[in-house]
DNA sequence: CGTCTTTCTGACCATTTGGTAAAAGTTAAG
DNA sequence: CTTAACTTTTACCAAATGGTCAGAAAGACG
């Protein structure tokens, strides 16, 4: 009828791709409520009847959005491995998590969008999916921690953190820059910065430098 | 007329204030575009009409929101001072921050939705104002740096990294109890969390341990 | 009590918005 | 060239939304 679901031909293929990369920069910025199709439609450059012959409704659109979105989100979190050295893998992970703000910037604003409305659409993802992932990495981190190859951190708000931090350099972008200074790329800064906050809390000789000797015996002081 | 601008009344200060909580209610989680009249007014209890007899517009309404958030939101950052001892300066700011985001977090949502839409309403607050104030303090780390009393850290990035992880608690607040789990207060274990975290950063003995020797009075065990 | 001001409500409105239905135009296979 | 599927446009629409205006209610006050 009205709708193939699956791109059987290419125009199908591009326009659908089209209308995506115009609703996400609607999107992130407005919100789903803030949206507007014909906002999507401008900067799709197609008519509002168009669109709706692509997606049923607003709500696919961003339904499709957010599939896409989790797809890649995690990916990064899930390649943190057991097998490294922990503050390396860490350190790499957060690394990763910058540069994916700093390319995808409008999915990052589309997921906080999200959760400032109180997560409608992603209750149930974050409940399950996304709390057993967290559960799995901090038990590890859990673990290199007794083992002692890293200082004592809380790992699920440690997460958290690496979270936050590079997050911000995407949802807050415009402050960041507002507030640098024209001209300023903050990513560089921003790297070196991270890095080092990070290193230093997770570090192990620092901060509290005692029983931290690979055991074999007993962890007290005799 | 039909707008006596400042409050004469009880009733009148009455009803402004109910409808701006109910506007803070709406436009925090649903952002400007996506908040609607309707909904603040059964969210204050009072009909449409009534909310434009006290406010002139949404506008009006969420102007009004801004400046009462922006009179109390940098306080904390104001209130770092060069008199006291740098890492716990520092510190207390942190710990302030993470008070407003348990205690306000409509505020602190309200503030990232304009971020995320691009700050339409605050460019000129972000690029004057609150731009000064972080050069101001960022100029006081640099001298706490080059004094040999922190750690070496990029002070704008750090400041920015303050902001990310206490507001994340606010603006993210559904994500980390979803993560978490039900029933556990992430407030305890964030304060903790990010005080061990931005001391191991900000202690000068920590990972370049030279030139710390705490001069003329050490307060190291005797 | 009667008047004046403040507060609130009901009726109304133009625009926007998400969405339908059907016709018209386009493409591509047979 | 025909025909059938796919794409786009035209014409509508009901509901929602921000806002106006006049009048009714309710206080305040001499």
């Amino acid at each position: 009828m009205n709708l193939p679901k699956r791109p059987r031909t290419r125009i199908q293929a591009r326009n659908r791709e089209i209308i995506l990369e115009a609703a996400l920069d609607v999107f992130s910025t407005q919100g789903f409520r803030g949206a507007t199709l014909d906002q999507i439609a401008a900067a799709a450059g197609l008519s509002k009847h168009n669109l709706l012959y692509y997606y049923d409704s607003k709500e696919t659109m961003h339904a499709a959005l957010l599939v896409r979105l989790l797809d890649t989100w995690l990916a990064p979190l899930r390649a943190m491995s057991p097998q490294g050295e922990p503050v390396a893998e860490i350190l790499r992970y957060v690394g990763r998590k910058l540069e994916m703000a700093q390319e995808f910037p409008r999915e990052s604003r589309l997921f906080a969008n999200e959760i400032l409305q109180g997560a409608p659409r992603m209750e149930g993802f974050i409940a399950t999916e996304l709390r057993a992932l967290v559960e799995e990495k901090a038990a590890l981190v859990a673990r290199w921690i007794a083992e002692g190859r890293l200082a004592p951190v809380d790992p699920r708000h440690l997460i958290f953190s690496i979270w936050a931090t590079t997050q911000h350099y995407a949802d807050f972008d415009v402050q960041v820059r507002l507030v640098l200074g024209p001209g300023e790329d903050p990513f560089p800064a921003a790297r070196r910065h991270l890095e080092a906050l990070f290193r230093a809390a997770l570090t192990p000789t620092g901060p509290t430098t005692d029983a931290v000797a690979p055991l074999a015996g007993g962890t007290g002081p005799g």
